[in-house]
RNA sequence: GGCCCCUUGGUCAAGCGGUUAAGACGCAGCCCUCUCAAGGCUGAAUCAUGGGUUCGAUUCCCGUAGGGGUCACCA
């Protein structure tokens, strides 16, 4: 009996791996072109950082003309979630960052290198193990998981590296025949890659993002096939990442020491391997210690959180963008209106370290983003948050036309209105437009809070100074002379420059105007609101106020 | 603990042996201004630490400290 016996005898109906070889040839792309992939698990539930993957990898696959895929790694069956892969798929649509192949919904795919959930590729990874068995490469191991763990045990209390491998790996020298019988008196068994790897040998590994990096080689036997027959994730990277030609690794660097296993993976393998880059996760800083982003702890480690929160995709993207290449940044200020599309994305110029999230930029960002936006944009947006998350603003942005003249106030000159953040702030930022929801309980002046006063001052502003059809200059020289009339300083330099001479200037008055017409101190500019909500309606304002 | 990686203002960071150590967010002040958001200007604030190497170290080397990662039949 041979190894080609034991392997015929673990995998009888297993292929010949030339049979996949031959299926998922080589890509026809052009040199240089990147094949690259996000492979998230299942869970539903997409990470910041892995979005921040996806998008690195798809920037990558883009600027060189190449493809980015979408792999699921649905090994772990415990962590399988009902309609897992149609979250992810649903989130990466919302940043409209849908793959070129892979998983479109949880059954359906797209492309011709797939399966493209490890689940549905047993038989693939099935004629990898044989292939290996067959080899001598690979072996059937009985040592139950109890055994690993005291195996483990013995290992820390004689503070020697835990593992199974060397001496420790019990069945790796097992006889063919021992094998053999074994299995046919039905015990159970996984399968390990033998490695012939010697821990104080070193190796010398190149990552795209971290630079030169040496590391011990790896001597661990690890488990290439689990009880379920499903294979680790080792395992499953290197088979997959070679059929389905993937030509750059992109993925957090707790993968780092992990390459020198992967290497040796794919060497014993036959095959040749992909360029890898461990991008740093994105952290916070949590009473003085950093620690990654964590789903349990943080809202803002879930992608849902901003698109809930109604943050511009585009700010999210841009903001990831800034962490991934500080020059971006600059790019942008040089390139205020380009898409993000045509800025040059390069890897190597990717931070080592990770980078603390900042909320408070990343709004700043969307400020930004949302002030270069039309009313119709904005309009569209905002809608398309609001029926998913409020009614109310809903029903406001309902009535399209007016909604539009609100939106574009300030809005498409060179210094754009830059106040909202995210969709989330649309409606307290416009809610008191709408005549039907401009229900001010009480007045807050300012510095005019007398009554009579306040009264005088709107009335006469109404009886003699108030035009819809002024345009603004006139409409603004009107007000001036109301305060004039009442005693006020026309100016405001006027006023500073003789305190004394006046109870207040011109901008006490448009403040109480303003306050009466809108609820609010402050507020966007004062003649395009009553443009907006119109004559009528800013005669009941103030008449309402005076009351 | 072993192995690996990292360390420039509060944060993201440029820098690659000689710089007044960029820029952005945030913060403070001023200007502009009918209020606010902006915008303009100004300012405070950084090379973890100790040794080398060198005419000269933020930059190169070594140690120390601190931080992070990893050591599963999870990915």
């Amino acid at each position: 009996m041979n190894y080609k016996d034991l392997a015929d005898m673990i995998f009888p109906n297993a292929k010949e791996i030339s049979y996949y070889e031959a299926k998922y040839p080589e890509r026809n792309l052009k040199e240089g072109a990147v094949v690259s992939r996000f492979a998230p698990s299942p869970t539903g539930f997409v990470h910041i950082g892995g979005l921040y993957q996806a998008l690195v990898a798809r920037e990558m696959a883009k600027k060189t003309e190449g493809v980015f895929f979408l792999r699921v790694e649905d090994t772990d069956q415990k962590r399988e979630v009902e309609n897992g892969v149609t979250g992810i798929v649903n989130s990466l649509k919302d940043f409209d960052m849908l793959p070129d192949e892979g998983m479109i919904t949880d059954n359906e795919e797209i492309g011709n290198y797939g399966p493209y959930k490890q689940s549905l590729r047993k038989d693939i990874y099935e004629a990898y193990a044989k292939y290996l068995l067959e080899q001598g490469k690979a072996y059937p191991c009985f040592c139950t998981q109890e055994e690993g763990e005291e195996i483990r045990k013995k290992q820390e209390s004689a503070k020697i590296r835990p593992g199974y491998y060397g001496v420790w790996a019990k069945c790796r020298n097992l006889t063919v025949e021992e094998a053999a019988e074994k299995i046919k008196n039905g015990e159970k068994y996984i399968i390990r890659f033998k490695s012939p790897g010697r821990e104080d040998k070193k190796i010398k590994h190149h990552d795209v993002i971290k630079g030169n990096v040496d590391f011990p080689e790896n001597d661990q036997d690890i488990v290439i096939i689990k009880a379920d027959g499903l294979p680790t994730y080792h395992f499953a990277h290197a088979v997959d990442d070679h059929l389905m030609r993937t030509t750059l690794v992109i993925r957090s660097d707790e993968w780092l020491s992990s390459v020198p296993l992967h290497l040796q993976l794919f060497h014993e393998l036959g095959f040749k391997a992909p360029k890898y880059a461990h991008i740093a996760p994105i952290m916070k800083n949590d009473n003085g210690n950093k620690r990654k982003l964590s789903k349990r702890k943080d809202p803002e480690a879930a992608v849902n959180y901003y698109k809930e929160e109604g943050i511009p995709v585009n700010a999210v993207k841009e903001y990831l963008l800034n962490i991934a290449n500080s020059n971006f940044e600059n790019w942008r200020i040089a390139n205020p209106d380009k898409s993000i599309n045509e800025f040059d994305f390069q890897l190597n110029k990717m931070s080592v370290s990770g980078a603390l999230f900042d909320m408070v930029k990343l709004l700043d960002i969307g400020k930004t983003v949302i002030s270069k936006m039309t009313a119709e944009e904005v309009y569209q947006n905002s809608l398309k948050w609001a029926k998913e998350y409020d009614k109310e603003l809903e029903e406001m942005l309902n009535d399209k036309e007016f909604s539009l003249k609100v939106l574009g106030i300030e809005r498409g000159n060179k210094k754009p209105r830059k106040d909202i953040s995210k969709w989330s702030d649309v409606k307290n930022s416009i809610i008191y437009m709408y005549d039907n929801k401009f229900k001010p309980e009480s007045y807050e002046y300012a510095k005019i809070n007398n009554k009579e006063e306040v009264k005088k001052i709107l009335e006469l502003y109404l009886a003699e100074y108030f035009d819809i059809d002024d345009d603004k200059d006139t409409w603004f020289n009107k007000i001036k002379d109301l305060a004039e009339k009442v005693g006020y300083a026309r100016e405001v330099k006027e006023y500073k420059a003789n305190p004394e001479n006046y109870p207040g200037h011109v901008g006490d008055i448009s403040t109480v105007i303003r306050v009466s017409l809108t609820g609010r101190q402050n507020t966007p500019d004062m003649y395009e609101i009553m443009q907006v909500i119109g004559k009528e309606s800013v005669q009941k304002r103030l008449e309402k106020a005076i009351r």
